[in-house]
RNA sequence: CGCGGAGUAGAGCAGUUGGUAGCUCGUCGGGCUCAUAACCCGGAGGUCGCAGGUUCGAGUCCUGUCUCCGCAA
């Protein structure tokens, strides 16, 4: 089939990937502007663009989806059908409708849960034990299309977002290509979402970051894993902020929520609101580079409350 | 040229106005102990990122260069 896609970070790769490999044909890929984002001025090309490139498969890089343009340039390519995938940016319905198959997406929930920005993210912070992927219709509202196709994944307890989103990505795929199949020979099924279920996943921000240690030592886990690799938790230790990466349950005490119960190999320990520790196994300081708690502590001797 | 931090022993860090390179952990050997990730004694391990320069003498000052990291996204 003749497909464009459309799709910016890492986790769209593995599907424009797999589309590619099962022997599509992938007429363009629209992926977000190049931006100087990284440490020097450089501008640095989005993950998709970068794979685009090595596979001489044509790229745009519209700034507006709005002005026309990019209508136009959708209507020359001639996609039978067009394969969003994490292209953060809202299309108008004028582009969804224009091919014969219509316009569907890879999105990393069970839909309707979690529509939006950071579905795994959310999944995550929200405790969840279970999510997946759905491949549905894209509608003018925001991922609240008819869903083509679904299939769930246990989150593993020690999960975090970022080895999540790698998971999916690669189910993500698995799943598209399936569905692209059922889309071709004219079986594939189309479930409307029921709208009164689903939730919103809104884009995560700096201000989710620091960890009240008031909240119960598992929403703390969970806050920890869902917010890697940006913006991650952090919390003040010592005089610095650490930024946390990985932690681990410790005991039950009776000490007021955030002290600093022992500082060892075995990582910080601090009391939470439920009357549980948490370790803190893996950091970053201000400026330095992601250790091990226990080799940062080497380096940093945090003097333990004792009251 | 967006702003800033850092490269010193296997790891994490200190090193004051330039003058013998230190700490914690690990590691090796020995000791103590019923025992231990505990404790005591001792040892090994660094051309201080790289290249130049200033100096009697540079981890320290100057110039260039490479790499890593934080912010910003």
């Amino acid at each position: 089939m003749r497909i464009l896609f459309m799709g910016t970070p890492e986790f769209a790769v593995a599907s424009l990937k797999s589309l590619v490999e099962s022997g599509h044909t992938v007429c363009g890929v629209f992926t977000q502007p190049d931006k100087p984002k990284n440490r020097g001025h450089r501008l640095s090309f989005s993950p998709v663009k970068e794979y685009a490139l090595t596979k001489d498969i044509p790229v745009f890089q519209p700034s507006s989806m709005k002005d026309g343009q990019a209508l136009a340039t959708v209507q020359e390519l001639r996609p039978e059908l067009i394969v969003v995938a994490a292209y953060g940016r809202i299309l108008p319905e004028d582009i969804l409708k224009l091919p014969p198959y219509g316009s569907i997406n890879v999105h990393s929930s069970l839909l309707p849960k979690y529509r939006g920005a950071a579905p795994i993210n959310w999944a995550i912070l929200n405790g969840e034990t279970e999510t997946g992927v759905s491949i549905m219709y894209m509608a003018k509202e925001l991922d609240a299309g008819d869903i083509i196709l679904q299939k769930s994944t246990c989150i593993e307890p020690e999960e975090d977002a970022q080895a999540l989103t790698a998971r999916l990505a690669l189910l993500g795929a698995e799943v598209l290509q399936e569905a692209v199949g059922l889309l071709e020979n004219g079986h594939a099924p189309c479930i409307p979402q029921d709208d009164s279920q689903s939730t919103y996943a809104s884009m995560l921000s700096k201000e989710m970051s620091p960890i009240d240690w008031n909240r119960p030592a598992h929403a703390i886990d969970c806050q920890v894993r869902g917010l890697i690799p940006w913006p991650c938790a952090s919390t003040r230790v010592g005089g610095q902020t650490l930024k946390v990466f990985k932690t681990k349950p410790g005991r039950e005490t009776n000490r007021s929520p955030g002290t600093v119960l022992s500082a060892g190999k075995e990582g910080i320990e601090i009391s939470c609101g439920d009357g549980r520790t948490l370790f803190l196994t893996e950091i970053q300081a201000e400026g330095g580079k992601r250790m091990s708690a226990a080799a940062y502590l080497l380096g940093h001797p945090i003097k333990i409350s004792s009251c």
